[in-house]
DNA sequence: AGAATACTGAAGTCTCCACTTGACAATTAA
DNA sequence: TTAATTGTCAAGTGGAGACTTCAGTATTCT
């Protein structure tokens, strides 16, 4: 009975949007509320709420709401995922590229 | 003049996307021609030929013409790219980690 | 040559997604 | 208590993107 899995094609998806990597980016300097994220960004605070809610479900940011202001910091699960990910491809990708390692320096004059 | 460098933004979208990874996937075990990588994909041969467009802009694979075919193959640039992302901001997130680590520790009774 | 194979290009459909607006709730400040 | 701050909810808009279909081109097979 652990925590939904991070789905990954969601993680992937989180960080294909520049709004919310840089919203990342910002939280890594300090935890910040919801509407001193919006001030640099040129969006309404609704936007950077969804962004939030996404960021959220896939583990990369946590938030907490303390009278009416809703602080955020950085999450370490998503970033663990991703590098899980990362971990079980390189094995696979590696593998393949030193078998195209020999294949491709036979043919090197195109390039 | 550098090949053109690789879009973050680009790279984790195409990746955002199950049915590339599952292309990606399929290429790590062999090349492969574009209507082989169709048959258990079920969608059109033109669908999978725009998904290998999109994962050959970001360097995830090469793909080249011989007669009528068209064999792709997986390529290092986009991982590689990926994994320096990663590098990039490993440091500042774990730096920021660590300084929450004791933050946490105090209200560690909500898990 | 004629038929099958392997792709390509253009255009259309349909869904999802980033973002907005506008109305509202709750908390804090004056 | 009134006003300002901080955020939330619901609904709508516009554009991107994952497909499809259909028509065409080049190559290989018979």
């Amino acid at each position: 009975m652990k925590k939904a899995a991070i789905d990954i094609d969601r993680l992937f998806h989180a960080l294909g949007d520049p709004t919310r990597r840089a919203i990342l980016d910002r939280l890594t300097e300090s935890p910040m509320s919801v509407s001193r994220l919006a001030e640099p960004l040129e969006i309404t605070v609704t936007a950077v709420a969804q962004h939030l809610q996404i960021l959220e479900e896939v583990g990369l940011v946590h938030t907490e709401k303390l009278g009416r202001v809703r602080t955020c910091r950085i999450e370490a699960a998503g970033f663990r995922a991703l590098e899980q990910w990362i971990q079980d491809h390189r094995t696979a990708w590696e593998r393949k590229l030193d078998r195209l390692g020999q294949f491709l320096k036979e043919e090197d004059e195109n390039r």
